[in-house]
DNA sequence: GTTGCCTTTGTAATAAAGTTGCGCGGCCTT
DNA sequence: AAGGCCGCGCAACTTTATTACAAAGGCAAC
């Protein structure tokens, strides 16, 4: 099945996500149903399907304009869904999202966000603000690259590394 | 009171840390009653007390090998002390500790390790390995100093980096 | 020395985050 | 039509974290 058919709104206002560029090149950015699209189409190459009911929860997800926990994500699509949907089978679909990149988990706060382009691979960088709660997402294949290299250098294989900063940002500063 | 005095027994087999220093630059190390000496005093250093029960929490944190839950020390100090002592007091004790640098929390386990060095103030790194649960610290100024900038360049005001790294350790690869 | 204050810990309840096992129903294949 | 696989529902449960309030102990002023 296809996003749009049936079931699944559309937002009224359209998501917005920040994203910030250090290393120079271009991502391809996503956003409203151009977003879920994308997001379909990885799942997709990743071999998974693209379900009523994960169309939902990419939906729900990317109306967060903070990083959304797996019960707050619950609840928006109990909401838009007229029924209840358990947090377990968020669970299941977030961490099918995180393994295909169409979805990232901030780790220090137990959180989820959606990829505005999951087509591009990276480690990424969040910028995590104590006032608003707000998280930015930052590129740096320098610095990610130099986190590897010193785990490798202390004997240790990186698979994914974690970067997190924690602090205030601009508005909240 | 002063640790060492009536209650709090010392460990029979010593706790180790890992610990591997990239910039170049030296730790003061410790371990065992030394370890708890220098949590001491830097815990006093920020003017807080040194109380038997702390000093239990850092006793039973330092053993362990692994990053510990709170669950996990309260769990070891209600067996030394045979009383049950409950998960929030030692959460408190936890927080702390980290603030006092004497502890740190690992983001991506929910969990915490004894600061072998707790002079020395880094941004710290850990290798958190899923093959065996370790997490080995290391410090690298360099990559922290990096992931900092990159904060501020995007506008933020970074305040705590959190950097793990996930993979495996050179004896579970 | 007893009164009052401040800090620390205890107790209990509750919230938030994450997991497990099992079964049903749809859909594809044979 | 039968068998198998996949996605999801449902319920129970575990683990992690927080809150509010009471009790206990040390220290200082009176």
């Amino acid at each position: 099945m296809t996003y749009g058919q049936g079931t699944v709104a559309l937002p009224a206002r359209l998501p917005y996500f920040q994203v910030m560029v250090t290393t120079a090149h271009n991502h391809q950015l996503h956003e409203g149903e151009a977003l879920s699209n994308a997001a379909q189409t990885a799942l997709e190459k990743a071999g998974e399907q693209w379900t009523t009911m994960r169309a939902s929860v990419f939906e729900a997800l990317s109306q967060f304009e903070k990083p959304a926990s797996a019960y707050d994500i619950a609840e928006a699509v109990s909401k838009s869904q007229q029924r209840r949907v358990a947090a377990n089978s968020v669970y299941r679909i977030l961490d099918l999202f995180v393994g295909a990149n169409v979805a990232m988990r901030v780790e220090s706060k137990n959180a989820y966000i959606a990829n505005a382009h999951p087509d591009c691979m990276h480690d990424c960088i969040f910028l995590v603000c104590s006032g608003c709660g707000s998280a930015t997402h930052v590129d740096d294949d320098k610095i990610s690259d130099g986190l590897r290299a010193a785990a490798r250098k202390a004997g240790f294989n990186p698979v994914r590394p974690v970067m997190e900063v924690h602090g205030t940002c601009a508005d909240c500063g």
